[in-house]
DNA sequence: CTGTTAGCGCCTTCAT
DNA sequence: ATGAAGGCGCTAACAG
């Protein structure tokens, strides 16, 4: 049935009109007459045409994929939920475009990685997440309009919102020692859920106790340790993410500290588990595949690179 | 500090060569002499040069991604996290090859889509998960010998061997009526855990309670719901994936029924979860992210397209 | 072992 | 609006 692949050439002769032609028509720029617009688009049909997405694009000199950069000084990283979860959209999301996905962890310190990644031809576009404040501003010149990030700044969940709602609950519900395990301070995104919490805590006279995390399971269970320790009354624990929260639970049901008639506990995320944690944990929503097909899409200039995407509050058990 | 990019031709030029030599030694392919390769490397080091692999691909032929295509019936099955997991586990291990990882759900009925992939030119492998037997020795012509399997007939997990540990355990802890929440029948690599508690079950004289589950919490607690409803008496519910067990506690928490007292249980894949459930899930581990990395690089020819990892118990709080 | 000569398949000035 | 021609950067077949 199909004999030799057709390209451009096959087309644009049985089309009647030059090859050039036929480019402009089939790449879509360009102009050209509706008749030979018509006569390509019915050769290119008939002749099964699809183009050649390789020499498409060295003939333009973009390139074929996108890497997924991610900044962090674990080695294990790329194996975080929210590294796979977001690489899986963005490979699914691309995958019309003919262009796919690299993932790369990238250090702290990333000016030289951000160089090398400015110097591969090979590359269409770069998605970048665990970015701090300042590096945003100061991209490679060679990356520049075809960088997205996720997270603050660029594609990111109203953690403002989601964090704050449950906050909200909890106060509501009578917590009046709240304590927050928030994100490492050097992620720029960690910043808005210790803003709300901060504020709430200020504007209702509460103490305000912050401990540090870092998204992990094992850093909830040390976290609520500690807490436990420096501040033994308190009566909720908030945490930016549903893996810490679920290692706050296990400490505190190690401790045998009731939840949530001692101690509250909310997360972040809204993991499919977290519905068969015990007991089943309160949360908050992150649509973290639409954010990360949404940055994609805006590194390659598909779409609006800054978006935030709500995040609603799901209560069960624990608050 | 860098001018215009160096190209093969700038190597040639200053290595005293033609660009064809300089292929040769740059590319690792095709005779030159030591002096001609001396002097090409060290030109190519002086340059800075490197290869853009969009211009090397198209010369050869070859594309640029890989698709990972997964082949279920369920739209959502590209969120599950085996799925992301081994995508990301893909996207990491090629990068270094300049090649690109795509996300793709198939049909059951896949041959028109296998027909597609084939075609796409730009396609350097495929890699292909939730096969059943038949599919692997039909491929299109177009992608054979690139193309590798993930799961039974490819790169897999020793299913047999983890689950076999696992029931072997509850069996010498006294267990003697086990269920076993199974995967589903169109998937190849369902059939070795049934298989081995097959052989068990028959070997001790044990009644064989085999229900089919689909690797999510959500089957995890109906399975074991049908299984309470069905044979009462079960000591204990051995599951494929420990989604599925998390899902089976809760049934049975609900239930009242007291694990591991009552009931015991035991998951499969070892997620990071499994030991912050409560009480905490006896499992065997699942390499994925090796098994994928494995499979990628079989496809494009650069590691075996068979292999079997291991899969080793962890012996927690449930079994 | 090496250089020359054609491509790979498409896009894009540049005239017309 | 269109065609001709050159190029994207590298590889592979063919002589030598």
């Amino acid at each position: 049935m199909r004999e030799i692949r057709a390209g451009l050439a096959d087309v644009a002769r049985r089309a009647g009109v030059s090859p050039a032609t036929a480019s402009r028509v089939l790449s879509g720029s360009g102009p050209a007459s509706a008749a030979s617009r018509a006569a390509v688009l019915a050769a290119a049909g008939q002749l099964g045409y699809q183009p050649h997405p390789v020499a498409r694009r060295l003939a333009r000199g973009t390139g074929t994929r996108v890497v997924f950069a991610v900044r962090d000084d674990r080695a294990d990283i790329l194996l975080d939920p929210f590294v796979t979860r977001a690489t899986a959209a963005m490979a699914a999301a691309l995958d019309p475009y003919d262009i796919g996905v690299s993932l790369r962890r990238i250090g702290l310190e990333c000016a030289a990685d951000l160089e090398d990644l400015a110097a591969d031809r090979g590359l269409a576009a770069v998605v970048l997440a665990g970015h701090d404040r300042a590096l945003l501003s100061c991209l490679p010149s060679g990356l520049r309009g075809r960088t997205a990030a996720i997270g603050a700044g660029g594609a990111d969940v109203d953690s403002a919102a989601g964090v704050g709602a449950l906050l909200t609950h909890l106060y509501a519900a009578g917590r009046r020692r709240i304590a927050l395990v928030a994100g490492p301070s050097w992620l720029a995104s960690s910043a808005p859920p210790v803003a709300v919490y901060t504020e709430l805590t200020r504007a209702a006279e509460m103490p305000t106790r912050v401990v540090r995390g870092d998204f992990t399971s094992d850093k909830g269970r040390t976290a609520a340790r500690a807490i436990l320790d420096r501040w033994p009354d308190t009566d909720a624990i908030a945490s930016v993410s549903d893996a810490t929260a679920l290692g706050v639970l296990q400490t505190l049901a190690d401790a045998g500290v009731r939840v949530p008639d001692d101690v509250a506990v909310t997360g972040f995320d809204d993991i499919p588990l977290a519905g068969a944690a015990h007991p089943a944990l309160s949360t908050a929503t992150h649509p973290v595949e639409q954010i990360a097909a949404a940055a994609a899409r805006a590194a390659l200039g598909e779409a609006a690179p800054i978006a935030l995407f709500p995040s609603t509050p799901v209560f069960r058990a624990t608050a």
